[in-house]
DNA sequence: TTAAGAAATTGAAACGTTCTAATTACGCTT
DNA sequence: AAGCGTAATTAGAACGTTTCAATTTCTTAA
């Protein structure tokens, strides 16, 4: 910079005005162009970030990518991160919540603008000083956290369940995740079916790493091809696809005997076979969320729960096409 | 670290000693270290980068985190990056070669030390000085591309089918890189099929968005379930998985029939229905062979291509479980 | 006890920016 | 032509580290 000052005869604070924007002359501004084109000069961020304390840089810390909804999320927030000229660390965690805390302080060492984190420690130690927003659960009360609307992604389940005929339900539901914002798909469904007056049974698998007991209870509760329920909420596509499997085995028709819809709405699953009705989560716009939350610094006050909207989507595992998220709940 | 300083009755450069690991007194040490600590100092990386030029930062270029080989590359690139202190940095360029350069750009912009990328682009411009290391295709003759050997890996899949009993056999391609390390894929298959004499027709779809052409090329060729060949070889398992699903259209028994190999071997396309015999790729040893190479800076001369080895495995579409990786082709 | 040598510590000058207050140049009005 | 206000430019002090030559302190051996 120094250089490209002499070159074209001006000062370093000159230089440094043209590069972001400063008034200046058209002849200056041109003088310095050339010499920095000349020179090939390029502007040094951590100079720049050192001085302004701004490095357009913000930490993404996941679990692992290899959940659809976890690669999703990170393509999306990067893309949006880099349309507003902010840069995107990426940490993974798998699922440690050591690793978790060692990314957090990692990154408060690093001088980043913020941090968007999927985590599962109940007791991370983060700087407030740093902007932070979580996604699909809660770290620090007046912590942001930004999530599909799981809740009522249960009850449109269950409502689409229903209007499709069904008479007994069954939700089923696998992840270590406790106290999330996804436990609320498991509470929106029963609501409804309470209301409804519908039956409905729940099995939910919170350390299990495998889909054993949901096995061991279709197995128990079909008897040649007859099932004592007619309709199944997963709390996941993925387990869903398993269930659909697992039910084909025991010779259950779907949909004519069983309905099953699943959650998540990423291609990923719905494109296997065989696909499946299910909840779609608007991840692009949950990263879009989570990123302008964290960009706008402006209002001080946050809100502290954002829920952004579902749909049903049916995929052949339910009856019709029902367009469920139209009724008003 | 000024305060530190004066905090600990030190000077300054005392101070940084203590915090690179430069000799001191216990006594001194221990000083520094209660001084930091309550004063809750953190070290700025920024200055600190500033002043060495070295940012322990590289920056990951890939083109979108759908695909599970991509996915999978970026989770073992970030972890391995971690284990020797450094940060990545996530671009995605959804294949756009403008959006590649822009990255490339950016990402110089920054000071960072390294590159490791996936592009499509022939001719990137990139700065000769920051190290860089691509993945799968190279670009520019002196810079180092890691990858799987997928010249092996058309060999294995040939002499897999072959030791199966195949006598006719189908190489489907799909996919926009043109010129790649991928491509090598078929030449490894068609030079096996050549030197034992083996019939091969090859159907290479470079534009196409949609499989239809190789489903039009099955229709055509299978009559009242009975082929016209009696293995494929698809360079995918995403592939794989959907000729699979149309060979099921149309009653063709596999692996009775006809034999099907895919390519990549990553978890997602294996376990799916129906799970496909494959040749795996090393991705976390791509992963961990491209870190180091970027960061062992000692050498000079690299490499200017690295090809990991590939093996085969058998899931079911090939009969028995033939463990031609061991051949000595 | 002292001199020499090694080890630890210090002070000040970088690194490449931005920022602020001060200065200079420019265009108008009287 | 002088005076005034505004806009553009400048000089130099930060920012928080590292680095290196110079200095001090500590060890050891004569």
């Amino acid at each position: 910079m120094k250089d490209v000052a002499r070159e074209a005869g001006v000062s370093l604070g000159t230089v440094s005005n043209v590069f972001n924007g400063f008034p200046a002359t058209d002849l200056t501004r041109r003088k310095v162009q050339n010499a920095a084109e000349r020179l090939g000069y390029r502007i040094n961020n951590y100079a720049r970030g050192l001085k302004t304390n701004k490095t357009y840089t913000v930490a993404l810390i996941l679990p692992s990518l290899e959940m659809p909804f976890f690669h999703h999320l990170a393509e999306a927030v990067t893309a949006e991160l880099m349309r507003n000229g902010y840069r995107t660390i990426l940490m993974i965690t798998y699922y440690d919540t050591d690793v978790e805390q060692q990314c957090i302080d990692m990154v408060e060492q690093n001088k980043i603008d913020g941090i968007i984190a999927l985590t599962y420690n109940p007791d991370l130690q983060v700087d407030a000083s740093i902007p932070f927003v979580s996604i699909d659960r809660h770290c620090g009360a007046s912590i942001c956290c930004v999530s599909s609307d799981n809740y009522h992604g249960g009850e449109l389940a269950a409502e689409a369940l229903i209007a499709c005929g069904c008479k007994k339900l069954l939700f089923m539901r696998i992840g270590s995740d406790v106290a999330s914002e996804v436990d609320k798909r498991g509470a929106g469904f029963q609501a409804v079916c309470q209301t409804r007056g519908i039956p409905c049974e729940s099995i939910i698998l919170h350390d299990s790493e495998t889909d054993a007991p949901f096995y061991r209870y279709l197995e128990a509760h079909v008897h040649d091809g007859i099932a004592e329920f007619d309709g199944i909420f997963c709390n996941t596509d993925r387990l869903a696809l398993r269930i659909l499997r697992k039910l084909a085995e025991l010779d259950v028709r779907v949909p004519e005997d069983v309905q099953v819809i699943g959650f998540d709405g990423l291609e990923d699953y719905v494109t296997q076979e065989p696909p499946c009705s299910t909840i779609v989560q608007p991840v692009t716009f949950i990263a879009q969320t989570a990123v302008s939350v964290l960009l706008d610094r402006e209002n001080t006050v946050h809100p502290t729960l954002i829920c952004l909207p579902v749909r049903y989507e049916a995929h052949g595992t339910t009856k019709g096409q029902v367009s469920v998220w139209q009724a008003n709940i």
